[in-house]
DNA sequence: AGTGTTTAGTGATCCAGATCACGCACCAAT
DNA sequence: ATTGGTGCGTGATCTGGATCACTAAACACT
């Protein structure tokens, strides 16, 4: 269980200047420096919008702390999540270098907190700074990296159940045991995961079925048990 | 018909240097002076392989004169292409800048020729020239775009129809008359539409078959003639 | 003109997954 | 306890598009 709300965020924050993040480490001292003046952080609570899709950007947010959920939806109220990110993402990076619209709707999926970097001082910084101006490009090459897989899984990869399997390799990368096995904390709803793989809420509950049936996987309580790898693997480029 | 191979892309070359391209306009003369110093001028024919996914990069390619088509594929062999790119393009960059291998193969479809920059004179000029940098952050946030949108085209709009109509929109944007109308020389075949759109060449058959009868376009020999772009976008967002 | 090769059109079949329509479990608030 | 909300599980049906299997053009090359 998570401590009361606030008092652990804070501690948390304690530790989280923006230039311990990804895309600020190992900076000329003069870069950090700047960077820390021009920061300023805010907590939000569960739920919390930090931009809409559509909007005109007005800063990246760096996550200290939480979990955000970047989605898009149609018109017609079609919704897909590109990404949840945590600790350490730049948040909106892409709209204020190019200065086009937020691509995205970002909302914390629980309590959190984040550095905002106002975007006129972000671009002054980049022409002041090249090291910092190379460590956005890297960055932003990076986004265009995991949207590329996106589109690669979108396009490439047929059936659900691979999607499916995909995505839970892609959650077990991050704590696989030596034995191919993991487990993960399943923070999201059927209709979230059905959100991430492009498939209905219902499809979703079947392939947890299935995979359960075929060994695949099992839940213990709210934990996700993933038995091995590579029988997941075998699914993904079947 | 163009003419014969060679002569006319050596004399379109004669108007193309690099600092006429996107990426390098309106930079600093010292910036623009040092990229001409670096560049290799090359000229490819139809069906020459600039570089191949998952290949190391080695730098990029402007691209001067002719049509490149960008796709990946599964080991299953299932191919989409990502993106057609045209003169003045920069292919290539997000791999150089990240290090990570080229994500997609570039083919040419016609005869062309590109300028060439190696990786590493690339990666010293973004630090010596902040400009350059900021430029180079510019167009990976447009490439990240462009990714983006197709992210939402796979993702949110669901049938072939609508990925069609999408992508005849597209095509006509370039060159859309007052009342709406445009004509696009269609160089594309339809095996190769039904990998842009993600779909199987029957479906594409059976699409411009549909979409001619609904009088939503028609075909004057090789040219394509959209008779309005409302009618494609009402089905686009239907 | 003749022959091979790539591209297009179109019917017949089939099936994975969307959609619809429930019932049930769980939690929180009154 | 009762109500209401939200998330989950599952059956029954329906359908769009993939797949298969052709034929017919169009083109390229000697």
């Amino acid at each position: 269980m998570r401590a009361p709300y606030g008092l652990d965020i804070l501690d948390n924050c304690l530790t989280c200047p923006v230039r311990t993040q990804h895309l600020f480490c190992d900076l000329s001292p003069q870069a950090a420096q700047r960077l820390n003046e021009i920061k300023s952080t805010a907590v939000y609570p569960k739920g919390a919008v930090l931009f809409i899709e559509g909007q005109q950007p007005r800063g990246v947010f760096v996550l200290c702390v939480g979990k955000v959920k970047l989605s898009t939806s149609s018109r017609e109220g079609k919704t897909i999540i590109t990404k949840i990110s945590d600790s350490g993402d730049i948040l909106g990076l892409n709209a204020v270098v190019s200065n086009r619209p937020y691509e995205v709707t970002a909302e914390m999926m629980e309590p959190g907190q984040a550095n905002f970097i106002p975007r006129d001082s972000l671009l002054l910084m980049l022409k002041d700074f090249p090291d910092v101006a190379v460590r956005v490009a890297q960055q932003l090459s990076r986004n265009y990296f995991t949207a590329y897989e996106e589109i690669r899984t979108l396009g490439l990869a047929a059936s659900p159940s691979e999607k499916f399997a995909k995505l839970l390799l892609s959650w077990s990368s991050k704590s696989t045991l030596d034995d191919g096995s993991a487990q993960v904390k399943l923070t999201l709803t059927h209709e979230e995961v059905a959100e991430i793989i492009g498939t209905t809420r219902e499809t979703v509950s079947r392939l947890f079925s299935e995979f359960k049936k075929k060994q695949l996987m099992q839940m213990k309580g709210a934990t996700l048990v993933i038995r091995s790898r590579i029988a997941l693997e075998r699914i993904v480029q079947s």
